[in-house]
DNA sequence: CTGTTAGCGCTTTCAA
DNA sequence: TTGAAAGCGCTAACAG
């Protein structure tokens, strides 16, 4: 059997009440009541069933974590994120639940027994494209949530993320600020806001610089095109010298789609991605990128979550966290 | 105030003891009562709330899952793994609880903490060398656990793995096929099992092939020491013309340090590295390896622990994955 | 400041 | 095949 909050009362002789408050902290004990208390449960190394507390204060203390779908969207970023979150949770006394789920009813299914088992009093997800849905779901049922990332449908939910206009006006700002006037944009079709939102930072980054926005530069990739992309614009009388890439694994399609047309990166193109891994780093020539901090973004997330689950009240809604840009090898100067 | 067992038995007209029978499939129970419960138990969404079961049933249908070191060993790999996790645990109605620590006695202090306070029934962990102390407290505590990966000092716990001997003997199988005879092996100073494992798989392959293993080319790298390593090397009179790495990450960087003296891959050297990732696909040289499917470890790891949970009788302790070679640009035929 | 006590929602004997 | 009732270990009024 192991050792209960009654057994401690024992030692202590006192009633279990006692013991409870002392373990919540509550403020209202004399100094020595608790020394004695917190002595016995340390030595012998109590710890309260939360399966108890969680029956008897109807909370949890558990936080769900929904992963991103499957293979395609699943990265180091989302790990990392997680490792803040475990972090944070730990440091408030909750623990992280994990959830997947294969098809979009899976995971509501999930979400729901979860959150009404009590398994979860509140969420944290990733943001893709095809969450759209679940966020709508989440919205209806009452269930806090915050989200990593960002949604143009639903743009008032708690959410945290770094600037991405900022992001991209900054990476575009670096590429003038290396001669370069022929910028090109290349963004999956996912990520619709913050696609978006990366668009006009180019887009104002070069008005600013005087240069005119080519549209036939600003490509929404489809899955495996960057072939067909590439070789579209080598044909074009005036190419781009530089390309602004969504993220890294498209950056390294990229580099391979231009290889197979002897052009050369840094040499012939230079090209600044966006950031979600080290990866960058590794690869030859290494990649010129914004960054930032996933275990922040998983940590911020869970310190505004826990303020909901808190009730604390929150001053806005999105947390904005920083970026940074890079430089490696994948980008120059031109004269 | 949500839907519990006893709202379901006033419906129902039975005792909440039928109800909860009902649930867990208890066998003598009137085909009657259980369809007719059934149907109320889904027609309201009924969910059992996992508290009040796991204060009763001392269950907690946790899983928890120690997640690798913190950065450097946090790799796709792990997340896979994780995924194929979740979904055989949900599979059998257990969650997972995800863990991590900062250092040994913060995550020695959180697997005690899961475990004593009831959250967690067992444990799931990924092998990294510096958990060798946390694997012997596994042991001595009880906790039933199951490891992803191999461990030398603790043969006999239960594991989930590739056979790391044959993965070896068929990567320098396979070199040997494209007529190398100078095959070297690169491997990292953690990981002593999987090392030496390897290190058994490569030197037998050779000697099958008659060839006499070149002690100078079985190498232990430190951290970023690949550059000395390959300049060591270039200047020796019979230089490797293969090279098999432990991983994606210093096998990017072995190519680059072969780059910086003018050594192209697959021209000049071949490489062959142990995949845990689909980098390796896009970077350029994209990257020969072996490969193993991280879900299935995953997926196969959590199987594994639930019938150690179930009291099911195992036929063995240590589970062998299968692995295969992914044959990329990085290796070529020489004459 | 501390003790008493009534639950929280479920499982599990023990009886019927 | 079913029901009654005693907990599981903790929280949170309420009372002192």
């Amino acid at each position: 059997m192991s050792i209960t909050i009654k057994y401690i009362a024992e030692l202590a002789g006192t009633s279990i009440a006692t013991v409870s408050r002392v373990i919540s902290n509550d403020s209202r004990i004399s100094e020595r009541t608790r020394s004695k208390i917190i002595k016995i449960i340390v030595q012998h190394g109590y710890q309260p069933n939360l399966f108890a507390k969680g029956l008897a204060s109807k909370l949890s203390y558990n936080i769900g974590v929904l992963l991103p779908n499957p293979a395609k969207n699943v990265n180091i970023h989302s790990l990392k994120a997680v490792r803040g979150i475990i972090s944070q949770a730990k440091h408030h006394g909750y623990n992280v639940l994990l959830l997947t789920g294969n098809s979009e009813q899976d995971v509501l299914q999930s979400i729901e027994s979860r959150y009404k088992g009590r398994s979860m009093d509140g969420l944290i997800l990733f943001y893709t494209s095809d969450r759209d849905d679940v966020i709508s779901y989440l919205n209806l049922s009452g269930i806090p949530f915050v989200l990593i990332g960002r949604n143009m449908k639903h743009a008032d939910i708690h959410a945290v993320d770094y600037d991405q206009f900022q992001a991209a006006w900054d990476a575009t700002h670096f590429l003038v600020q290396l001669n370069h006037q022929n910028i090109a944009i290349l963004h999956g079709p996912e990520h619709v806001t913050i696609q978006s939102d990366r668009m006009k930072g180019y887009q104002l980054a070069l008005q600013s610089s005087r240069i005119e926005p080519n549209p036939d530069w600003c490509i929404v990739v489809e899955k495996d095109e960057e072939d067909i992309i590439v070789w579209t614009w080598i044909n074009s009388p005036e190419r781009p010298t530089a390309i602004i890439v969504q993220d890294d694994d498209t950056a390294l399609k990229v580099v391979r789609a231009l290889a197979k047309l002897k052009l050369k990166v840094p040499d012939d193109v230079s090209i600044v991605s966006f950031s979600q891994d080290t990866m960058g780093e590794l690869v030859s020539p290494s990649l010129t990128a914004v960054h930032t901090d996933s275990y922040s973004h998983g940590y911020e997330a869970a310190s505004m979550l826990l303020q909901l689950l808190k009730g604390t009240r929150i001053e806005s809604n999105r947390k904005i966290l920083p970026h940074g840009i890079k430089v490696r090898e994948s980008t120059r100067r031109i004269d």
